[in-house]
RNA sequence: GGCCGAGUGGUAGAGUGGUCAUGCAGCGGACUGCAAAUCCGCGUACGUCGGUUCGAUUCCGGCCUCGGCCUCCA
């Protein structure tokens, strides 16, 4: 079986083959580091954690490079406003970026390059393309000069006149062509600046990507992804600096989308204001279930956030934690993940596949008799849950809950479990109920189990 | 206006030219002192109008509705 991916580029699905199987590449665009990420935004580090994953276990190392954003205008706002140096915002967001990505289990990429970091680079890649005539001076801005890529428009399906036709902004006078775009602006003494051949002055938004991918990765990489929204013109954007840059090398060779979150079927975004932040959530909600719901629809696909997405999450997660506690002495088999779930994953990220057949492999492990059966199940369901980084923890960590709002305290519900035992050992049911009464009132489920009684938070 | 994408059962959400998604919720059964959990079973789903076909939710065309990009945006 081989992966196959939807490259965007080619609108359609393509076995994907890297340049070198010995080192695959893969950048993906992070954040820009200005305030909390919203749960939108943790879509697709989340998504492409499952791609490095999966590449991880068939290739081995990935070079994986996922950027922040430290140079903005916003950031520039949100620092005056707060009359704090710039670094106090990048710092603190990127930290909490990180916090936050940690706690939804993503893995570290292999780097995480900040565009402030590059600016050499960024200052010799536009040395570059202007002595290649693809950009030029022009009041202290250097700009791309679009018409000097013919090939430009062809990752957003678009031709240079609609964009023309199109366009919302007015053109700066100093641009030759409408479509032209920053690569360079200059700044005023009280925003950051850094010396260059055309005065002081900082990157534009585009090409802090392409400096980067070309500084950890090379000219031309295996993957390149990123939110839907950045097809055009980010993306658009990239290729055509990166590739003028590179005397026409391609800057990658597979671009993946993902599709957007919504709220009420409107997509989630600081602008619209319409945005549930990720460490607001992680506070009243368990990370794994956000993670969970995160991966429910197929990645391309729009997906819709509420509350009840997140409770169909964790009461999933319940049942499959449930079946690993049941088990929980028995130490699981060491084996690879369902041939079924790889398979799934293989075929562009198909994760609502891959979670059917990870309830599958559970409901298999609840029926299984023998402990040969039991000890491969369990190693199966933790190798295809490994692989969407899921079900990883300790099952009584997730099931008695310490993470997340109502803490239930243990001891109490242990005493009062006893008490309830000791009453169903002398067969006085009507007391035995009312103390199960009770135990449920403080939110917690007991389970008689032929090992004794069990308890978990409720759902 | 240009370019994309989507409309599936109570709900989330895959998929397919002709018996199966799957989870959650619901109902029935087994099990249990009763529950819970688990297992087994159940529910006449595919926006609309045409076309192709022996047969379409799936292919083609029209229409309707919704969303995204074209401006910062994951």
């Amino acid at each position: 079986m081989s992966l196959i991916l939807y490259n965007t580029l080619m609108r359609r699905k393509e076995p994907f083959t890297p340049a070198d199987p010995a080192r695959v590449t893969m950048y993906v665009c992070g954040n820009t580091v200005y305030s909390y990420a919203h749960i939108g935004n943790a879509r697709p580090p989340v998504v492409f954690d499952v791609l490095h994953r999966l590449l991880k276990a068939r290739y081995g190392q990935v070079a994986y490079a996922r950027n922040i954003t430290d140079v903005d205008d916003k950031i520039n706002a949100a620092a005056k406003a707060q009359k704090v140096p710039i670094t106090a915002i990048t710092d603190k967001f990127a930290r909490i970026y990180r916090e936050d990505m940690a706690a939804l289990g993503v893995l570290p990429p292999t780097s995480e390059p900040h565009a402030t970091g590059h600016i050499r680079e960024i200052v010799a890649m536009i040395e570059g393309l202007i002595a290649s005539g693809h950009a030029y001076a022009a009041e202290g801005h250097v700009l791309f000069n679009v018409p000097a890529f013919a090939a430009y428009g062809q990752l957003s399906g678009r031709n240079r006149d609609d964009m023309v036709a199109g366009a919302r902004v007015e053109v700066a006078p100093y641009k030759k062509d409408p479509a032209d775009f920053v690569l360079w602006k200059p700044s005023t003494l009280d925003l950051p600046g850094w010396d260059s051949p055309w005065g002081r002055g900082r990157p534009g938004w585009h090409i802090e990507c392409s400096a980067m991918i070309e500084a950890h990765l090379g000219q031309t990489i295996d993957i390149h992804g990123g939110g839907n929204d950045l097809i055009f013109p980010h993306h658009e954007n990239e290729i055509a600096q990166s590739v003028c840059a590179h005397g026409g090398a391609p800057l990658a060779r597979y671009w993946m989308h993902n599709g957007f979150l919504t709220m009420d079927k409107e997509k989630m975004s600081k602008s619209l204001g319409n945005v549930l932040l990720v460490n607001e959530i992680l506070k009243t909600a368990p990370a794994e279930a956000v993670r969970w719901a995160l991966l429910s629809a197929h990645y391309r696909q729009p997906l819709d956030w509420s509350d009840d997405l997140i409770t169909q999450a964790k009461r999933t997660l319940d049942r499959l934690y449930l079946a690993l506690d049941q088990i929980k002495g028995l130490s699981a088999a060491n084996t690879q993940a369902p041939a079924a779930v790889i398979a799934a994953l293989d075929d562009d990220l198909n994760t609502p596949i891959a979670m059917a057949e990870i309830a599958n492999v559970a409901r298999m492990l609840n029926s299984a008799t023998t402990d040969a059966d039991k000890a491969r199940l369990k190693g199966e369901l933790l190798a295809a849950g490994a692989m969407l980084g899921v079900l990883q923890q300790d099952p009584a960590v997730w099931l008695k809950g310490t993470s997340s709002t109502t803490d239930v305290n243990a001891s109490e519900v242990e005493q009062l479990i006893a008490a309830r035992n000791a009453a169903r050992k002398a067969r006085d049911f009507k007391e035995a109920d009312r103390i199960r009464d009770q135990i449920a009132a403080l939110g917690v489920v007991i389970e008689d189990r032929a090992d004794g009684t069990h308890w978990r938070k409720a759902g």
